[in-house]
DNA sequence: ACAACTTACGCCTCACGTAATGATA
DNA sequence: TATCATTACGTGAGGCGTAAGTTGT
């Protein structure tokens, strides 16, 4: 397979047309036209159609797009990597975690483990669990830690993971809200006006599935906010009820601005996941971070 | 990115040897030993280190090694696209499923679409639900059809999913079992001997969940097939107990072969989606299956 | 006519092979 | 001394640019 020339084609294919491609890959318009008309002659095929000035794409062309999209972002990747290894010589950690994660539990891990091996460089990233996993999954990360989903991460053969932490979610509203330190139905609550995460957060997926198996209606999301804070502010300010994490609420909840809904027959159980490449896999240092970690969590 | 070089370095990497590389890729010891070394001096990097006669690589170079899978791995498939292109030049529609859909759904629909669309080659893949969602992401399908698991497959912006088909599981033992059609608590249950598919299964995956979510110690598997009209057979035979589809186990059930074992308080509605990719990136004819399925399915 | 793409042709880089040399068990 | 990898060097395929040709608005 010749790469060189997917990439043109790629670029023409985006631009739609042949010039424009040109001057962005600082190639002659020529040279570009030659390699993908004769690409096509060697394969029999016909990638682009001419429809009067434009470039059109054939069906066949445009099945191609998205296959070699994910194929340039992996090479990129890869460059990624070797460049890492010139910016960070003496190690490069990346850890990805979604908001509970970076925001209660990595602080604390990080700065210890720096102290303890300063030469390793540390990124952190936050996102929602699904983000998450697609990091770890695109070399983007080393270390994920997520919410639960346990499918289909725990399946695949390449990544280990670890139970870190046992939490539940828990139904929040305001201090003045009716429902504060009620009991009430599943529905009653799921009635409510609700705020939440954007798709790909686990307590919104985990919300959607408790509907789903009980065949109630989807909650209403009143106000949608791209972080966990941002929720729980919104919930303070009076309007409508979320599904947080019962440790990201505590504090709140401690300090009376937060109130629990106790909601009947709701199973909330979930976990906190470390997950990582197998060890063959590893540079030292990853090993040292994942022995660190366990032995933290075993020190509480 | 001199993508060429990357082959003959995953070569020589998973070979171990530049001999053995060159004989796989019939080209001379020189030549690809000249192109590495090049390589890593043009990138001031180091990939491998030559321990006596040995080549081993570098903790960058084993860092490159499983990305590069994943690179060569969307590469194929790119060219998996232009040669089935040839193979079925008047449409060719990949369809993967779990054994639940390629067995019950998926033969009527096909069979009878091929009716109204001759031309149209059909090829039908079987695995689990992990599995089939690998699959249409490696756009090594165009159809998905699976059970559940709503994530992340559900939050990718780039395919769509149509929920099919609404289903349950149950847990099914021979007829003769000392659980045949009571009524039993799910610690009682999950305390028998299970007999159920391998890992991705996505049964399998709602029953170590149901455990999880009641902090009930895990099922111990006692026998595992890599179908699920295998783990029927074992389970009419009389060993131990299974969570299959409701679907499925209809006929053995109806005809007294198995029997159900009512489990308290246990929520295990499941539902049959049809994942895909969205409307842009489809050939024609995949609309016309999708609108054909739907259809068929507003018959019923 | 102008603004695209295509064809024609010569140049030059670069990956290749052959042959010789170096290292290690 | 046998078996690896590396160095040295000549060769050829192929991607490039320039310039001329073609087509559609």
């Amino acid at each position: 397979m010749n790469y060189h020339v997917l990439k043109l084609f790629y670029y023409v294919a985006i631009t739609g047309s042949v010039t424009k491609a040109s001057e962005r890959l600082h190639i002659s318009q020529p040279a570009i036209s030659a390699q993908i008309r004769k690409f096509e002659r060697e394969n029999h095929i016909l990638l682009f159609e001419i429809k009067g000035k434009r470039m059109v794409l054939t069906p066949l062309g445009k099945r191609l797009i998205e296959p070699l999209e994910k194929f340039f972002a992996m090479g990129d990747q890869v460059q990624q990597i070797i460049e890492d290894y010139h910016k960070f010589p003496e190690g490069n950690l990346r850890i990805a975690g979604n908001y509970l994660a970076t925001s209660i539990l990595i602080p604390r891990w990080a700065s210890l483990f720096k102290q303890s091996f300063p030469e390793v460089n540390i990124q952190i990233t936050t996102t929602n669990s699904h983000g998450v996993m697609e990091k770890l999954n695109n070399f983007e990360a080393d270390v994920a830690i997520y919410s639960d989903m346990e499918f289909p991460s725990h399946n695949t053969g390449v990544f280990e993971h670890r139970e870190l932490y046992r939490d539940e979610y828990v139904f929040v509203v305001s201090s003045q809200h009716p429902y504060a330190n009620q009991q009430v139905s599943f529905e009653e609550v799921m009635s409510e006006a609700f705020i939440m995460r954007e798709e790909g957060s686990a307590a919104r997926e985990r919300l959607v599935r408790l509907c789903e198996e009980r065949s109630v209606q989807q909650p209403t999301i009143g106000l949608q906010f791209n972080g966990v804070n941002e929720v729980i502010q919104a919930v303070i300010a009076g309007y409508g009820i979320s599904y947080v994490s019962a440790l990201l609420a505590k504090p709140y909840l401690d300090q009376g601005t937060l109130a629990n809904v106790a909601v009947e027959n709701v199973v909330s159980k979930h976990s906190i996941w470390m997950g990582y490449r197998k060890k063959e896999l590893q540079e030292s240092y990853m090993q040292s971070f994942i022995t660190f970690v366990m032995k933290q969590l075993s020190l509480k």
